[in-house]
DNA sequence: TTGACTCCCATAGATACCCATGATATTCCA
DNA sequence: TGGAATATCATGGGTATCTATGGGAGTCAA
């Protein structure tokens, strides 16, 4: 018998915000996450546009850029919208208060002090008119970017890697999860 | 995230692809899930057209289009609705930061990494005004297809293949099935 | 002045949108 | 009930638009 494993039945939290954005004037398109991966060019002023489907996600932000830091734990840029960075600020701002643990939200100390430490190390990038983004020396450093990035779409944030880390990063996720497979399911 | 782990559906025994058009009486608008099979071309864009019948399946969402990826386990494309891909992530958001779990939310890490990797490989394919979409390179040579495509309903969702590669493996199906029932069993 | 950055324009190629056609199904009415 | 008019679908192709990319001009600060 083959088996296949699919999702459980499905029904809209509505969370994450639907947003619509214009096309040609007669139909509307509808994206809400990050998805696919698209291989852009560094240009010699060290500008990368990010791909058009990543910015119809961020469409109707107030804020025309987005936010990126170095990930922690791996050569690569994490970066999504300020609307995630906001709330992340508000839930973590509310988990405190609803703890009661009040000094925590003032003084802006925590245990792990993740968030804290991402605000601080996270950078504003601002699109220019054609979309693109200039990726500071720092981050360009850390993920090991030379001429070419790779956009990896994580759902509600994505990342940028250079290409050939990716590369491998991406077999060794994908062996892992056919391994993990292996009990006869199908994806 | 939560997984059911269904039967595979039975649909295809001795099931001859569809060239033309099935008869469509006013009960299958009613239809809620992927079936049949169906064989359609790819033309020199690289357009196909999803059969009407899948079509009328999303009918409902506000994304015109379907989500596909490369299916890790066989030379196929797996496919389903914009839908489904929101609450995956939606859940997936919710539960990592309901949890306070920020850690998983920011870095990325999960158990098994199964979202984090589907959004990467897998690609918004929007259909155009004739509810055609065009399978990109990727998919295509994973899938092995040429110049025809064959869309199997697999329930919540479906795939797509070279037509020949399918051929061969509903024939193991069916076989392997036919083995397993040689007990006696009925079908 | 130099260097860093922003804004603006140009362009080739990819993509989306539009219209057309033939085949088949369905509706409707004499 | 037969058949003409209408609707739906898969398919093909032309064209306008969008995207990624490159480069130049203007601004600001040191």
């Amino acid at each position: 018998m083959i088996f296949h494993i699919v999702p459980n039945t499905l029904e809209g939290l509505g969370f994450v915000p639907v947003r619509r954005r214009k096309k040609t004037g007669k139909s509307e398109r509808l994206v809400t996450s990050f998805i696919s991966t698209y291989e852009n060019k560094v240009d010699r002023k060290g500008r990368v546009s990010v791909p058009a489907a990543y910015r119809s996600v961020l469409g109707t932000e107030s804020y025309q850029g987005v936010i990126a830091y170095p990930s922690i734990t791996h050569s690569v840029i994490e970066a999504f919208g300020r609307g995630m960075l906001d709330d992340l600020n508000q839930r973590k701002f509310n988990q405190t208060l609803d703890g009661g643990d009040f000094t925590q939200a003032l003084i802006g100390r925590s245990d792990d002090g993740l968030v804290e430490t991402v605000m601080a190390i996270s950078s504003e990038l601002p699109f220019d008119g054609e979309g693109r983004i200039i990726l500071p020396a720092r981050l360009i450093k850390h993920a090991g970017i030379t001429d070419r990035a790779t956009f990896v779409g994580r759902g509600t944030r994505f990342q940028v890697w250079a290409p050939g880390v990716y590369e491998k990063h991406q077999a060794a996720e994908v062996e892992a999860l056919r391994a993990k497979l292996s009990g006869g399911g199908t994806l």
